[in-house]
DNA sequence: CCATATATTTCGGCG
DNA sequence: CGCCGAAGTATATGG
């Protein structure tokens, strides 16, 4: 892999060194005193600090303090990234047009400037969550209770889309409404108003509530609205043909128990 | 600053860097070529790359890849990250335990190991949101209309908080539905339920949307509820004390018009 | 390109 | 600590 790093360069040579990987589409990493405005869908500025800013090959731009997961300041990927000397500072600029918005970095003194160009072909393998537990409430609907029937996902009304409309075993309509988490009053509320678009029709509907917890509130609402909760967690399988020889998942597996 | 940055280190002094970084409640950053995995709310993994991984000074956890905005894996702050050297390899962990989850990075190579200790005392200031809209509505009603004046915020309804509640230059009741950004329909039909929810009132009720804008969706549906649209910029000025001699923003007013 | 729905959402605020 | 609501949400997906 290729990569440049130098500790305390002067303007002139952080200049270069965010140039040369800005050109060479390398991920640029600097740790600098600097002052931060952004300008766009909201208004933002930031006094003189200690921040780390980093430029991603496809445009992604972001700052970071020294708390909190998320940047402080940020440009989305695709962004137009261009590093400029000016009045003896180096002013990093991040722009869009549409929506149009611009961050700019005033980097007052640089403790580190470097870039890479690292190889990583290799996609995210992801599981538990929504769309998992829709897979597997179809392929195995005894899950949700003995002789459900699925028939449709993303079922319309107008109030949105019902996530699994099916049969019980007596042949009442069911409405799934899934959450992959603890599930709230807004899902409650949700699925609510998901029957009442079917309250034209005079036959029973059923309205289920899916998710591996839910509030107290929750609960409560639930009771309030004549509506059923079924615990259920997302599947937390990766697809068959993909093992994992590390021992970290069933040890984690220890730790949950 | 208190700062260290060392090339292609060796395992063992990766580890110590690390450990160095973690102990001094410092920021750590390592580029280096790794494998990935998660369990927790999700569940992840993900193959050997070069990636960035960073650990905050409050446990913030992340792993960057070399595209998009947001980390590929982290873990939020306050986890508990620690570094182990185990068969050859660096192994990074951030744990939490509620929600029960933990993260694992395996390091087979380290391009450069740092970590910074950097000084930030300065917090974002930031404007443009739902909230200045609120204030600047107190402050200014009539900005909405003439004679309309605001009474409560957060008004509780069975369904949720009505934004702004208050009265026109006639006597009535308004609802106000505030969005900073351009709104959907999602927004119209939570203010035609906070409507909804006054329908015992014999009185005339008003619901005026507040958005810079609204989708042509939403805005046909607005017709059809007989509801109002009021176009209005969340407000973009900073506190009155706070100025900023940097020509940024005026030349960003610019490239708007 | 616009609009919708989900997220290991994160984050702040309140109880 | 849990719940609720907003976010410059980001991101994937469908029209």
């Amino acid at each position: 892999m290729k990569f440049l790093s130098e500790e305390n360069p002067d303007h002139q040579r952080t200049f270069e060194i965010i140039n040369e990987g800005l050109s060479k589409k390398a991920v640029v990493v600097v740790v600098a005193c600097c002052t931060v405005n952004y300008d766009g869908r909201a208004r933002s500025k930031l006094g003189a600090g200690d921040r780390m800013v980093m430029i991603k090959s496809d445009g992604s731009f972001m700052v970071h303090q020294n708390i909190n997961l998320e940047p402080v300041n940020w440009q989305p990927p695709k962004s137009n990234c261009s590093a400029v000397l000016k009045d003896g500072n180096i002013i990093l600029e991040g722009s869009r047009r549409s929506p149009p918005e611009r961050l700019q970095v005033v980097i007052h003194k640089t403790y580190v400037a470097s870039y890479y160009n690292g190889k990583d072909n290799k996609d995210l393998e992801l599981t538990g969550y929504e769309e998992n537990m829709r897979e597997m409430i179809f392929k195995t609907p005894d899950i949700i209770e003995e002789g459900f029937r699925p028939s449709t996902k993303e079922y319309p009304t107008s109030t949105g889309f019902i996530d699994v409309l099916g049969k019980d075993k007596n042949g009442n309509v069911v409405v799934l409404e899934l959450k992959s988490r603890r599930a709230g009053i807004n899902a409650v509320k949700q699925l609510k108003r998901y029957l009442d678009d079917f309250s034209d029709h005079k036959e029973f509907v059923r309205g289920i509530l899916v998710a591996p917890s839910v509030t107290d509130d929750a609960a409560e609402l639930l009771e309030g609205f004549k509506l059923e909760f079924k615990p259920l967690d997302p599947p937390r399988e990766f697809g068959a043909d993909k093992n994992l020889t590390l021992d970290f998942f069933s040890k984690t597996q220890d730790t949950k128990t």
